[in-house]
DNA sequence: TGTTAGCACTCGGCCATCAGGAGTGCTAAT
DNA sequence: ATTAGCACTCCTGATGGCCGAGTGCTAACA
């Protein structure tokens, strides 16, 4: 088990790997000697082979078929095997010019970046909107719905728009909201929810003495309307292409992935535990016991403005998937996203 | 073929109706005579069933299967056939529960009247956000986002939020924008936006002679903010649900419906037509040339505030679909949902 | 004349069988 | 250590036969 791969059987699960990914067929010895110029003759891949199953690296779907990647197989291939290239020129600027998106909303550019992910991948894209609290504060305002409700608007200096309904006991008219509003904006622009957050906890323990009737209304207000992180929302485009993967053939599978989507909470704890690590993350199959995502991949980046990362996008397909073009796809494209964020909020 | 249909062929048509409903397997003339008492041998079953079948309400889809209803037999039956009853009080309580949702964006609300509609119907539940144009007046806003963009947030009266980007070519200060939203909220309040559009377009003749550069200024961008229909939304919940639909184990079929989904225009335009009509709406298969549904049916019914009709929601799902339990369902929600943002917009 | 029983026929679904082929593991030779 | 050879396994696809469900037709019946 902890046996190092020598070079040989390294080459060997490289070949096996790719030409999976491309034939989605398991590869036999003979397969392997046609395709790479190894020196080697099939007996002797065969028994490499038998090593690389003994590991855990392959493993054959019945006695006379060839050998399939296990998730292990993956992991070391992405981990120690694969080098990815830099993104070539033509692909880089195919996919700026689906960015030319003068005069949308930040949401539905998001959602057009996860159009261009799938598009480009063909298998799904994901993206996953600015997390509430890692945005920058830009604007706020209270509006008075029916009786004890208030629909708060909030702004991020992105420009993305967000909203929420909270409750008040105690009434207030629609006048005293606005220089709620009103002062809110004013003490706030240009701080992150977090440093907020931080904030009214500290002006609330000093508020106590002051009378400001006022400023106690405002504390209690913001303190209702910024402090419980608003539902995280994510998209995820062309889904459908995923169908066209053989693998998902089998008609049970696809329910379970289909159902995943729909649900969001998965992919969610997924992305958001990308969301902590820099640069592009790779979660392979069933890694990490989420069983509905069995036999496929999760690649993802975070995009960040100059305040820090704020969301994640990437792509999700079989396991099998092309994994050296759609990384730097991936990475591209959080990059493009993350300038975009950052123009607009200019 | 202008032959009408005597009371024994209709019993007949109904039976293969409801029982392929029930089995979505084709039925013979034993299966009729067998579970309906009908009072007649198999064979006179046989007959009457070649004699639907050259009219062309059912059709068999080899020599020796039983008979599976066509599109124009699912019409008849709904149109003539069919008697929807009311919905019963124990199922009007299991919606009714599903309905409170304190503290819910209406869009949130919305989609959860979808995933309400799946769920109960077990088919996809679909809802379309209301028309930008239907909706009235309650609150605007003008943020200024980079050079020459600004971000105008909208708030209809029922607490729908929407936001949009426009570009503007005379530079403005954030200190205008708020007078010429302050000035709108307090002229435009109550309208809708069709009377708005009017109102809009009255003005600018008038404002010709007059120089005030504010009002200008509040009805330029009023024009552009307000003036061109947001792009509709529309949410699919549920869509896995059919995927347990047994004449979706054609996995081409079912490619084919999901990308519509994905799609979304498609539904769209139908939920558009049957926005226009009053009471439940039912498209059958692909009645109206619209291939990529063919095989399903629509059952729609619009919702309205008091001042007229306002979106649509409803449920997809194959032709072979239990309307008599459906249509009530859809009915119902409809009513609710209208209620619902009428309470709200107190 | 409308209804029904009877019967021959058709066709899909299921199962067993079979041949072909791809691939393996083992052994013995290099 | 590598490789050629070989027997073996197992999947795949084609073939064919059987069964059952269901039909259409015809002739008998009320």
């Amino acid at each position: 088990m902890g046996e190092e791969l020598n070079e040989r059987s390294r080459r060997i699960l490289e070949a096996i790997v790719e030409d999976y990914i491309g034939t989605a067929e398991p590869i036999g010895s003979r397969a392997v000697t046609r395709r790479h110029q190894l020196g080697l003759s099939p007996a002797t891949v065969r028994n490499v082979m038998a090593d690389l199953e003994e590991m855990g690296y392959v493993i054959s779907p019945h006695t006379s078929a060839g050998r399939v990647p296990t998730d292990k197989g993956y992991r070391f291939y992405v981990d120690t095997l694969l080098q990815v290239g830099q993104l070539d020129p033509q692909q880089k600027i195919l996919i700026e010019q689906h960015y030319r998106l003068d005069g949308l909303r930040v949401d539905e550019r998001l959602r057009e970046a996860g159009k261009v992910l799938s598009a480009i991948s063909s298998y799904a894209g994901v993206v996953m909107i600015p997390r509430f609290t890692s945005t920058v504060f830009r604007h706020i305002e209270f509006l008075k719905l029916s009786q004890g409700k208030l629909l708060v608007i909030f702004v991020s200096r992105s420009g993305l728009v967000q909203n929420k309904v909270i409750e008040t006991e105690t009434p207030i008219s629609q006048h005293e909201l606005e220089q709620v509003s009103n002062y809110l904006n004013q003490t706030l622009t240009g701080l992150s929810i977090r440093e907020i957050k931080d904030k009214i906890i500290r002006d609330m323990a000093e508020e106590k003495s002051t009378y400001d009737q006022l400023l106690r209304r405002a504390l209690e207000l913001s303190r209702e309307a910024l402090c419980e992180e608003i539902g995280e929302q994510i998209f995820i485009e062309g889904a459908c292409n995923i169908l066209e993967q053989s693998e998902f053939k089998d008609l049970e599978r696809m329910k379970r992935l289909f159902r995943a989507f729909e649900q969001k909470s998965l992919l969610m704890e997924l992305l958001d535990k990308s969301q902590r690590a820099k640069g592009v993350q790779i979660f392979i199959g069933s890694e990490s016991e989420y069983s509905e995502i069995e036999g496929c991949s999760l690649i993802t980046a975070s995009y960040s403005s100059s305040r820090g990362t704020i969301g994640t996008l990437g792509v999700i397909g079989p396991s099998r998937m092309n994994y050296s073009q759609v990384i730097p796809v991936v990475d591209y494209t959080a990059r493009l996203v993350s300038q975009m964020l950052e123009i607009e909020s200019e």
